[in-house]
DNA sequence: TTATCGTGGATACTTTTTATCCGCAATAGG
DNA sequence: CCTATTGCGGATAAAAAGTATCCACGATAA
């Protein structure tokens, strides 16, 4: 079992965002340099993140991305099954159908009972993750963390945010 | 997030090895046959499962495999962490380190709270899978399962199941 | 002594993940 | 209109992990 790293830069990039102004956006190629990330592969996550329409874009010069709703209405796992995929991670093959002994397929109607132990255990991962809102992230770091690194987000955040020109009715 | 197929072969060995009688074993090769698949690889998760100290093997003709505790203190977790590894899912990279702005290490002593969101979730993950023994997953099987493939599954086992010369003291 | 079985290493094949590049559409500013 | 910047999507490739096979070896029951 394991996550893609895709996951963290998803992540970091979201409550990065959560720190801009208004509906001001940030090119794709800052958050990279802001996480040392490759720019043109974090743009494949940052676009999953828009396919889910958890992130906005926009085009053009002076262009990126904010977040398409208040970090409030954000969980984790919006978050990770934008990037990893809503598929759960036990997959059952049903192998015990394989064996060499051959009944009709009438005797497995039932679900298999380890796919359901499997499955329950991933609801209980899924959930946890429901109740961390990205809004969390962000007060967490603000409170716990180091002033100075914090100081130093929002000073690159301030740099590299970009007003747009369209109104918009959420100001922060 | 994914989980390797070996996971779902080790669960339905484990359980098919719980209902051999008393301290006799069964052949790799033949619980590969029991669900179709390749022995050779099988072996290693057999493998995986005995160095953790689930299964116990025994060399020599008439030797196999065999739990090696009741089935009833077993879990699912116990399985998934000998297959899969004990290391979490989520691995924080520190990315924030990694960005242009260059602060001391001294900035970054506090785990990160995503980390620790993460790695709660998993604890749920694993706590689910820890309150499912296998004597669970047997039982189930047992009684939720069709008849017609629960009598095939107990012949198989009949069929290859080989008894120890020494004794034993948990007569299952 | 022989045949069967598990162990471990070496090796190869396949799939997924990670990463890069290029042309295209959108658009702000001159 | 023109240009520069940015996101989007596809093609491609390199790296890593997962899957699978084989063989030499030690153990052991008959």
């Amino acid at each position: 079992m394991k996550l893609g790293e895709g996951v963290e830069a998803a992540i970091h990039c979201a409550a990065t965002l959560a720190s801009v102004d208004g509906n001001s956006t940030m090119p794709g190629a800052a958050l990279a340099e802001c996480f040392g990330l490759s720019p043109s592969y974090l743009l494949k996550h940052l676009n999953q993140l828009t396919a889910a329409r958890i992130l906005e874009s926009v085009s053009g010069p002076a262009g990126g991305y904010r977040l398409a709703r208040p970090a409030e209405r954000i969980t984790l796992l919006d978050i990770v099954l934008a990037v990893e995929g809503r598929e759960p991670a036990f997959r059952c093959g049903e192998i015990r159908r394989n064996g060499p002994v051959k009944i009709d397929a009438s005797a497995y109607v039932k679900p298999c009972g380890i796919n359901a132990a499997m499955l329950k255990a991933e609801r209980a991962y899924r959930a946890a993750l429901a109740e961390v809102k990205l809004s969390d992230i962000v007060a967490d770091y603000a409170a716990e963390g180091d002033p100075r690194s914090f100081a130093a987000s929002c000073a690159f955040v301030a740099r590299h945010q970009r007003p747009q020109k369209t109104a918009s009715t959420n100001q922060n």
